[in-house]
This record gives C-alpha cells, sequence and structure tokens, in this order.
DNA sequence: TCTGGGGTCCTAGGACCC
DNA sequence: TCTGGGGTCCTAGGACCC
C-alpha cells in the first residue's frame, strides 16, 4: 500500500511575513490588496487575526471594523516564492515523488522512503525541519492516498500531523457534512441536500445513478473518494504541464472608454506574451474575458491557425476579441489568456525570439540559494548539510528548481481551508 | 457602497463530415 | 421524400480549488 503525505503550509502569506519580520509574530496580520484600487480583501490572516472574525475574502473595511489593530501588508510574492522554494527543497529529500499542487501544499509519496525511518517520523522530521530552518508552520497528512491525504493535513491546524488509514473513513469521515469534503462545492452541496445527501457518509452509500444524473462523471469520483478510494499518483510533472496562461486585472474604477480599455488589454497582453516566452510555449487559442459594472462576465474565445507569443501578436488578437463582443458599457475587469498550449520544440512556425538557453537552466540553483539566504538571513545551504549526502541535497536543489520556474509563475492560496482553519 | 487573480475539468450545443 | 447516428472540433459557461 501506498504511503502519501500531503504536506499544507499554514495560513502561508502570513505565515512568510512573520519569519521575514519576527516582530510582527503574536499580532493580527493580514495580507490584502490595495483598498485604494478596491482590492481590498483579506488574501489570508494570522490565526491571531482569526481570533477576532477576520477571514479570508472579507473586504478590508469589514477586518477593521472586526479588529483595528490589525495589521495589514500587501502581498509580496517573491517572498513566498522564495519560502515555497525552500520548503519543497525539504520534501525532495525524502522523496523523488514530490507533486507540488500549489505555492504552499505539496503530495509526497514516501512508500519508497523506509531509509528516512516511519512515516509518522518522516512527517515529524519535515515539519521540524520546516519550521527550524524556513521559520513556517505546517501540517500533514498520513493516508494510503491523495484524497485522504489531503483531508487529514486539514484535520488539525497549525502545526498538526494527521494519519487517516482506510479503515477510519466510516468512523472518522462520514459523519461530516458534504459540503467539507474536497471537490464538493456550494453549489454541490446544495444539489446533493436536495436529494437528501446531507453527509459523507451519505456520499458514501449514495445510488451511483443518482449521482451521476446528478453531477455527472465527479459524481462517481465523490462516490469512490468518500468510500476513502482514490487511484491518483503522485505526479510529480503534474504541475509542470500548464494548459494555459493568463493574466486579469480588476481596474481601478469601471471604464467605458475603448482607447483606455485597449490600452489595458495591451499590457495584459505584455504580460502574458512574457510568461509564454519563459515557459517556451506557444498558444492555440486566445480568451478574453469581460467583466461589466454589475459583474456580469462573459469570456469569448478564438481558435488561431498560427500558434503566437508575440506580444503584439497577441495583443492583436485580444483587441479583436474584445471590440467584436463588447456591448459599449463600463468595465469592471479585463483578462486576456493563452490557451491550447504547445511546446515551442513541437511548433511548425519559425521561430527566433526565444532568448532561453541551456545556460540558463544553471541559474535558477543560484538564484535560489542566495535568494533563500538573503531573504530570510538563514543559511539553507548549511542546513541542507544536515542531509549527511551532500549530493542528494545538491540534487535535490536541482530537481525543485526545475518545476519552480513553471509552478511558481503563478501564485494561488487556500479560501476553503482558511476558514477550516479557524 | 461588498465580493481578487490564476488555474483545471466538465458539460452542452452547434457546425460539419461521413 | 424524409431523415440516422457516430464522431470531432469549437465555443461558452459552470463549478471548484488554491
Amino acid at each position: 500500500m501506498a504511503i502519501i503525505l500531503h504536506v499544507d503550509m499554514n495560513s502561508f502569506y502570513a505565515s512568510v511575513e512573520m519569519a521575514y519580520d519576527p516582530s510582527l509574530k503574536g499580532k493580527p496580520l493580514a495580507i490584502a490588496g490595495n483598498p485604494e484600487e478596491r482590492r481590498g480583501i483579506i488574501v489570508t490572516c494570522s490565526y491571531e487575526a482569526r481570533k477576532f472574525g477576520v477571514k479570508t475574502t472579507m473586504t478590508l473595511w469589514e477586518a477593521k471594523k472586526l479588529c483595528p489593530q490589525l495589521i495589514v501588508k500587501r502581498p509580496n510574492f517573491e517572498r513566498y516564492r522564495t519560502a515555497s522554494l525552500g520548503m519543497f527543497a525539504i520534501l525532495q529529500q525524502y522523496s523523488d515523488l514530490v507533486e507540488p499542487v500549489s505555492i504552499d501544499e505539496g503530495y509526497v509519496d514516501i512508500t519508497e522512503a523506509q531509509e528516512f525511518g516511519h512515516p509518522l517520523q518522516i512527517a515529524k522530521t519535515i515539519q521540524h525541519r520546516i519550521k527550524e530552518q524556513l521559520d513556517l508552520p505546517c501540517s500533514i497528512g498520513i493516508a494510503p492516498n491523495k484524497f485522504l491525504a489531503k483531508t487529514a493535513s486539514n484535520m488539525k491546524k497549525p502545526m498538526g500531523i494527521t494519519v487517516l488509514r482506510k479503515r477510519d473513513v466510516a468512523n472518522i469521515l462520514w459523519s461530516l457534512p458534504a459540503g467539507e469534503m474536497h471537490g464538493v462545492g456550494k453549489k454541490t452541496a446544495e444539489k446533493l441536500a436536495a436529494h437528501n445527501i446531507n453527509t459523507i457518509g451519505d456520499i458514501a452509500i449514495a445510488n451511483e445513478l443518482v449521482l451521476k444524473s446528478l453531477l455527472g462523471i465527479n459524481g462517481i469520483r465523490l462516490k469512490e473518494r468518500a468510500n476513502g478510494i482514490d487511484k491518483r499518483p503522485v505526479d510529480p510533472e503534474a504541475a509542470a504541464e500548464f494548459k494555459s496562461v493568463g493574466n486579469s486585472t480588476t481596474l481601478p474604477k469601471d471604464v467605458a472608454n475603448q482607447q483606455e480599455l485597449l490600452h489595458v488589454l495591451e499590457n495584459l497582453s505584455e504580460k502574458v506574451a512574457e510568461r509564454l516566452k519563459r515557459k517556451m510555449v506557444l498558444a492555440t487559442s486566445v480568451s478574453v474575458m469581460i467583466r461589466y459594472k454589475n459583474r456580469k462576465t462573459i469570456t469569448r474565445r478564438k481558435a488561431l491557425k498560427n500558434p503566437l507569443y508575440t506580444k503584439l501578436e497577441l495583443a492583436g488578437c485580444a483587441k479583436e476579441i474584445f471590440l467584436k463582443h463588447w456591448n459599449g458599457d463600463a468595465v469592471r475587469l479585463l483578462g486576456v489568456t493563452g490557451g491550447d498550449l504547445i511546446e515551442k520544440k513541437l511548433a511548425t512556425r519559425q521561430l527566433d525570439l526565444f532568448s532561453y538557453n541551456e545556460e540558463a537552466k544553471k541559474e535558477p540553483l543560484l538564484e535560489t540559494v542566495e535568494k533563500l539566504k538573503e531573504k530570510y538571513g538563514k543559511n539553507i545551504i548549511e542546513h541542507a548539510g544536515d542531509l549527511h549526502d551532500v549530493k542528494k541535497a545538491d540534487k535535490s536543489f536541482h530537481s525543485e528548481t526545475s518545476f519552480s520556474k513553471d509552478f511558481l509563475d503563478q501564485f494561488r492560496y487556500s479560501r476553503k481551508n482558511d476558514e477550516r482553519d479557524q
């Protein structure tokens, strides 16, 4: 039987800020967007802030009302990426089978890692090292598959370690509300409730035909998972295979001026083009998202004959789509996404502007180490020496950076988990 | 005077072909 | 004269997650 860990960082952004500036420790801290640009929602907050009722997605002014002494920081993604690199570098030292799920969580298949001890010992060591070396708290779930490991890591926060065996599923999970299950959101919970399916146990014994008609293929999967079954392997490549790359922005104020909107599309296209270039992929489709003043949102997409990646082509395409479908109303948000990506080397088109070369591949290692040293003021390399095996440590940095370029290009954070953290 | 930004997967309908 | 059914591609939108 496989042994899977799910490592989940606790209130990650806030914890990183505290590691960076220890004077913040023990204080109510929130990471939020810019209120002047009406992006002032709470992205994540410290446990001290949660005691006041501050929650993810709350507007900044609501949070301030609950907790006037709240310290608010803008997100610093560079800092979070750096910390994330450090975390994954540690995970990689216990197994090659590390699958990053987001900037702050990942799966580790430790089935073949007996040399490092029993699963519980390994989890304790990893948690201890992340705390000691990065000054960051995490929770870890230990289980025979991904679903159970993910569920387990969520059960004790912060700094919990939870073992969830398949034989405990009925005892521990079945009494929980269906909405607690990973993969069951608000809408799905409502649909299930309408059929008197209210708990995870109800899902586990529900009629497959009912689930299928209600939720499609997802209904079948939910039933399997509710029974503790999940055959998905831990896939180290999963995060590297991007399907789309997009940028969107909520405008500082609603805009109806066409020139202004086209200019925003140009800027978004430039960012997307840079990322396509960095990933060495071409887009075979372009989508434009328009959210109007009243929050009505449309996406319009165009498949391309010639895959593209330059700012000029992307912007041209985005503008064309926009002008064709924009109804003239004031716009709140614009987004540009390149989709159906293909690798540059597989493209039949002539390419010349990619500056990427073999040398560039070597840089991330040095960069990573320098950043970790600088930003944390902790010598991560010395700590890596703990490993007895310098080669392995070296290798782990290399393999880690190979996925990090793609993976860390984005940021994500946990809403559902943050709410459950309370 | 609410509600960000970056993704994935799935479904359903229409076009088109055989 | 009326009309089958499978398959694929494309598009739009919903749901969910982090």
